[in-house]
DNA sequence: CGAAATGATGAATTGTCCTCATTAAGATCA
DNA sequence: TGATCTTAATGAGGACAATTCATCATTTCG
């Protein structure tokens, strides 16, 4: 309207790293605020101070720039974790570390790990990305650790490696997103606790260790008394009549 | 291009009924065979034999098109459930039926389950729909089960019920996927019967019923050798020195 | 300093969902 | 039966977001 008629437009130029960086910076912080659909791309231009085109020279599309940014999340949240898990000895203290970290990351990050559970995990690629990979080598330590309890005789040899890692995550993907719709409030020790638990120890009653067997009762009692009886009769040991 | 410039367009009218029944059941179709966002509103129209506009008389929109589909799908599937269920009798038997149906839906219908987890459930406004309320009742039986477990004298009464909920169902889920995205090959009754055993019992080695206690038996053979000596000597029963 | 190479731009294109003024089919009534 | 009214169906067009590309700005290099 005002009279700019032939002003030369500004062009800032960076290292693409920078770039880079910048737009996945603001593309992961819209993803978080809006979810994947309802995030323009003309947002997250805005945000990293660009233009809706210039993603395009680092990123082959709007998907491929909300894969790399879960990659990169992912890269960050997995880097100390075997460090931190080889501090920690002892089949239930491992099992718990894992499962209370993996609730902790839902509980903190639930946006992104929305993001992960909607359109990364489910997409037909899935098992080509680099998420996926990441991914394999975390529920492979998870593995490893039922892996060591079973070598150490403390878990069944007798049950699926696969299905109790499938039990395991399940439980608690499916009892944070719960809690996080509101069901009750959130205690990621109390939970994994709790679900360390019934992992290792199963819905079924167990019957403590009996002080006695009660046949085995009876028929002590009965060698005593006959004992007794002896002592008093002086009987050689055959039954009474 | 050719010269009908003034044909008169012909419009059929149907039963509202018959309406909503055909464009249901064409975008259920598609909905299957393309997913959520891959479907155009044209491809559903035209299966239909209906135009794109008319959708919007009968649906507010794409996505509630898309919900009345697996609301439609959900009430079928459920319809014999209480039924059959209460045909079963014995806490075993009914959790491994209630497993392997949920297995089996997900592995008879994989692409309407995806639209459901990737698109229904995560939704703000879920827990407001019919199909939250159908899987209310769904699940609720489920809990049931466990609940008269408890009350059998069978499964422990010291477990949160929610969260053994959400194990069953999020290890069915988690299973469910592995599964279907190509490790193994799927057999929805050995994985019930895998799973029901491990929710059951828990991943501890289990001590077996040992035929008898080492002291014990200790305390008997001694008792026994005790009696024998009495009978031969003539003892009063006082410890030999 | 000039030319070539590369980066950034935003206008234009495309593909969808969705709206709405217009038209056709069927219902109602004289 | 024919005129009028009601309402369903239509499809052209609006809105909006992803993606492309010819053009121009900046940097690099001889």
């Amino acid at each position: 309207m005002s009279g700019n008629g032939t002003q030369k437009r500004q062009v800032t130029r960076l290292s693409r790293e920078r770039r880079v960086f910048d737009i996945m910076a603001a593309a992961r912080a819209v993803f978080r605020e809006k979810g994947y659909e309802d995030a323009p791309l003309s947002d997250i231009a805005e945000r990293a101070n660009v233009v809706e085109g210039s993603i395009y020279r680092y990123f082959e599309n709007k998907r491929d720039l909300l894969v790399k940014v879960i990659e990169d999340w992912y890269e960050g949240m997995l880097a100390d974790y075997g460090q931190q898990l080889s501090g920690i000895s002892g089949t239930r203290n491992r099992l718990r570390y894992m499962i209370w970290r993996h609730m902790n990351t839902i509980h903190e990050e639930p946006a992104l790990c929305n993001l992960m559970f909607q359109h990364i995990r489910p997409s037909r690629d899935y098992s080509q990305t680099a998420v996926f990979q990441l991914n394999r080598e975390y529920t492979r330590q998870t593995l490893e650790i039922i892996r060591s309890g079973i070598e150490a005789g403390e878990l069944r040899n007798d049950v699926p490696l696969r299905l109790v890692r499938d039990m395991i995550y399940g439980c608690i993907e499916h009892h944070t997103w719960t809690y996080l719709r509101g069901e009750g409030n959130f205690d990621p020790d109390a939970s994994a606790d709790a679900i360390v638990d019934l992992v290792l120890s199963g819905l079924q009653v167990r019957v403590p260790a009996e002080p006695v067997r009660p046949d085995i009762a009876e028929r002590l009692e009965k060698a005593v008394a006959r004992l007794e009886e002896m002592a008093l009769s002086g009987d050689t040991g055959a039954p009474a009549p």
